[in-house]
DNA sequence: ATTGGCAGTCGTAACCATTGAGTGCTAACG
DNA sequence: CGTTAGCACTCAATGGTTACGACTGCCAAT
């Protein structure tokens, strides 16, 4: 085990060095923070530390920077949170305030968390997987053009244009849509697909390929709303902290844009515990992401976790800020979400 | 006037320059180019082409770099249009491929522009300002929640959640969706606002407040449809030639976020002529933009031009090649919306 | 008008000495 | 045994000097 006053001395280095950005040395640290020891002390601590891999020296002789290994072991065990601030609470109570679409609530939240913490912001959409259909409504707007709306109860609507190659009369569009309500109204988006097995099969043959355009369409867009999409904000804080990340930033803003690689990393953190889960640089696996944190933190629609939002910065990050901002923000979002 | 051969002289260091990113000198002039003479003669053109300011030297004694009048000059009156290759032509073609939505018609022509050329690549959204009232559409969704669709003749629906303090009933929904499709439909969007001015009187006064809060959400989205909306892809290219731009290259993605900024240059750049226009450097009059060119170009539907599309990198671009691949993609996108 | 030649300008790279922050180790101390 | 003072050592950073070289501008000759 690690003994206390070397876990306080890390404290203090990493503390330092988020402030300061420069490599932290025994006697500056000494200096600066009210140890009962002379420096000496300190370096014998420091060794030991650097044995643990907690930290490292840059260079053979110059002060020691926290590793990945210790920022985890200092946002694990030593985090005090820091509570928000007034401007700060009062921030996100008027950004959040007269919204109702699901869309601007969200364009909205990661807006203010990329303010709130001066990092990228991501806010994932709700994972519809465990959604229901509300309703299906299907309405003509020119000859040969139907819309289709998809509405399902987690405060999301979809719509999509289809073409036909003709035109197409009334009576079917209407008979379409009931049976289409009847059908799926209540079920699960999962069980959309099955439920939809044999519905081609009530319609005359020549009526088929329209039935099925319409099928497919509708199978689409359920299939996006499984597929999971992120927003974000505050992409030139990317650019803001350049120095703090090793190589260049436009690998990291590439696979930011790339949306493939970020679902995934979220993806994974997941599994993790209920609060707000951070990765911590070589953590998350990635090369482009070698010097970056990611903190995330899930939020719920109508009692079950339903996404995740948070933010992506250097691993010389200000823990205790970031953490505190993001699961505020998720609580807040959490609130207006069941106001919906 | 400008002697021919000094124009020569131009060409061939814009030419150099964008391909070795270095100044250009008389002695590497001669070499890499035929002209006739020695470098001593040369160098006479460059001081005659210095005093017109189309070149300056950042150092009193090492090449020179065209100035943004230089590039202006070069590409009002020497630009050859250099062809698309045919890769070049083929991935266009792929790209464009089987879209039907608006949405992801755009997309993926941002995505195939910034790829193409390897900068910021924007498009704007159609403006909808002389766009129709196809239809509306008012859907229940729940005891106390309507969706309001609009649907316009420019490939677009907008759809919004209205939340209502109390229940309301069907007969209602039905007779307000009904006046409304009669007082609007085949109304252009800047008369909607003076159709509805009475509109709220035909109902019976403790109806009024919802109606009038779906008119108020109705001219929100009308609204919304005047105000344009761009979308980028390609934001990483920035931080790869990071070099090119003078200053940090934050400052830029910052006013790129924020669209404000980038929709009032691409809105005076409406003015100009049909065909490409450009932005060079200081000439936008943006600080942040300072060495930055902008080359944009209209793209059409139904025979009119209903917005703009094209590329932001630095001055030190390759002109010929940025120019006519924005030619290109926006033809090749008035072709893609005219098939709709 | 063109050109070769030459003096002069600066930015860049290389080199070297100096500085100073910081370490590890050892011996002394309570 | 933990703590401390002291000391030798390392090494990045700094700054000054020099040499180099890629230019230009100008002038006299062609």
């Amino acid at each position: 085990m690690i003994p206390e006053r070397s876990l306080e001395v890390l404290r203090a280095i990493v503390h330092d060095y988020i402030e300061t950005s420069q490599p932290v040395g025994s006697k500056s640290l000494v200096e600066r923070h009210a140890f009962g020891v002379s420096s000496a002390t300190i370096r014998n601590e420091m060794a030991l530390l650097e044995d643990e891999q907690l930290i490292i020296a840059p260079h053979t002789s110059s002060g020691r920077v926290p590793t990945d290994k210790g920022y985890r072991l200092f946002v694990d065990r030593l985090g005090e949170v820091k509570p928000l601030s007034l401007p700060e609470r009062t921030a996100i109570e008027t950004f959040m305030q007269g919204s109702a679409d699901l869309d601007e609530i969200l364009g909205r939240t990661v807006r203010l968390l990329a303010q709130l913490t001066n990092q990228v912001a991501m806010v994932q959409y709700p994972s519809l997987d465990k959604g229901h259909v509300k309703s299906v409504e299907l309405i003509k707007v020119a000859d040969n053009q139907l819309i289709l709306l998809l509405i399902t109860d987690i405060s999301r609507v979809q719509q999509h244009l289809i073409q036909f190659a003709a035109a197409i009369d009334d009576d079917f569009v209407a008979t379409l849509r009931a049976k289409l309500i009847g059908a799926l109204t209540g079920s699960s988006l999962s069980q959309v697909s099955a439920k939809l097995k044999d519905f081609t099969s009530q319609f005359s043959p020549q009526r088929e390929t329209y039935v099925q355009l319409v099928l497919d369409t509708l199978l689409e867009q359920v299939d996006a709303n499984r597929q999971d999409k992120v927003i974000l904000a505050g992409t030139a804080n990317l650019a803001k902290n350049e120095d703090d990340f090793k190589g260049s930033i436009s690998p990291m803003l590439e696979a930011i844009e790339e949306q493939v690689v970020l679902l995934r990393l979220i993806q994974e953190m997941q599994a993790e515990e209920n609060g707000v889960s951070l990765r911590i640089g070589s953590e998350n696996g990635l090369a482009e992401f070698s010097s970056s944190t990611v903190v995330m933190s899930g939020y719920e629609k109508e009692g079950s976790q339903v996404a995740k939002l948070g933010v992506l910065g250097p691993t010389r990050m200000d823990y205790s800020a970031n953490i505190s901002a993001v699961r505020a923000v998720a609580r807040y979002l959490t609130q207006t979400l069941g106001g919906l």
